[in-house]
DNA sequence: ACCTCGCCATGACACCTGTCACGGGTGCAA
DNA sequence: TTGCACCCGTGACAGGTGTCATGGCGAGGT
């Protein structure tokens, strides 16, 4: 069985999405079954069209690769998820696979390599940048607490602590006191250095 | 002559590279003679492989897209540049038409109308989003002077002004001055605030 | 020559932030 | 029960930040 792995593709770039199927349909044993381009069309999208292989890019309009994947998994055990994204951030990473992901790639490794990902994937195997995973490993999982990446998500546009304390329902004593601890854990000395270097962890 | 319009491409994310080559083999009249992810590599490249047209993502590394775009007008004015971007910013469009881009789309637009973009280039047209093109005019070009974007640009990574003042070679109270200025022209209350508003415009 | 504008700088002021110490509350595990 | 970790809050303090007034310098335009 299996001649041919069926996929589906979400990705909120069209340009992208489409030319990744272009790439993928060259390979004669993969046919690209589906494409969206929002995180809360891919669960409908699989039961209806059954693919074997997901590919998942993180970032999308309504909710993202992550939950799309954990929701994927959870109604279709059957179904794997390869992750493919922009950014190699070791907490996207672990995040993906506690999800149930069965790979996760980056988008700068060579095309070439993609559809031996995907066979791989099929396969039952895992696929995992070398790289990214050891990366993942020394920095391990996020040190913040639940309240501290709520507080630091929302200073990352920058807003004074007031209207943080305000949006959150908080006193504003409370949320300097969120910031200086989420300041300590990133080592850095600012709220918006902080946030920032949250958000490449893939703290937040 | 041109039987077939010669490409070149540059991205930095080597799978949307390849993949974007595979969606334009597809169409017969195109053919992808050089693919590079530096910014730096374009004009050599331009020169070695002689392309018609030239598609530049924005952020790359070495130099951005806009700059490689300028470099290649300056040296090869018959070459035309489409500027692909993932970011529809009205100040990247902008700036893109300055340094000589002949068109721009963003990477969401349909993966069908690339090709025919492409070809409108190649034709001497212009392509340019229009939905872009509206909010390039609303909000019009950056108010920002040179040295408030430069101070702008050094606070987006979220360190104190003490910094950035060293890293500029100003003292503490100019950079406060420009950033306070930056802070009104961009209708905001701090500088990350403000550094955040002129990314999305562009202005930076 | 004059004026305007950008750039750099200083000083002063009110306010915001980051830090610390402290307290009270909850829930969970030893 | 006793810890322990997390959550929320207060108060106080040093230092950072945003704003304003003021001044000097140089490059353009009238």
């Amino acid at each position: 069985m299996s001649g041919t792995t069926r996929l589906l593709l979400a990705d909120d770039q069209a340009l992208v999405r489409g030319a990744l199927a272009a790439l993928l349909a060259l390979e004669p044993d993969l046919e690209v079954v589906a494409e969206v381009g929002r995180g809360d069309e891919v669960l409908a999208a699989v039961a209806e069209h059954r693919p074997d292989v997901c590919l998942l890019d993180i970032q999308m309009p309504g909710i993202d690769g992550i939950e799309a994947c954990a929701a994927v998994r959870a109604a279709h055990p059957d179904v794997r998820v390869l992750v493919v994204t922009t950014f190699g951030r070791p907490g996207y990473l672990r995040r993906a696979l506690e999800a149930g992901a069965s790979g996760f790639v980056v988008k700068d490794t060579p095309a070439t390599e993609l559809a031996e990902a995907v066979r791989r994937v099929r396969a039952g195997l895992r696929v995992v940048d070398p790289v990214l995973a050891t990366e993942s490993l020394v920095d391990g999982a996020s040190p913040l607490t639940e309240r501290e990446s709520d507080v630091l998500r929302a200073a990352l546009d920058g807003e004074p602590v007031s209207a943080i304390a305000a949006r959150l329902h908080l006193s504003g004593g409370t949320v300097r006191n969120h910031l200086s601890a989420a300041i300590g854990k990133t080592g850095t000395r600012t709220r918006a250095a902080a946030a920032r270097v949250a958000r490449e962890r893939g703290w937040i």
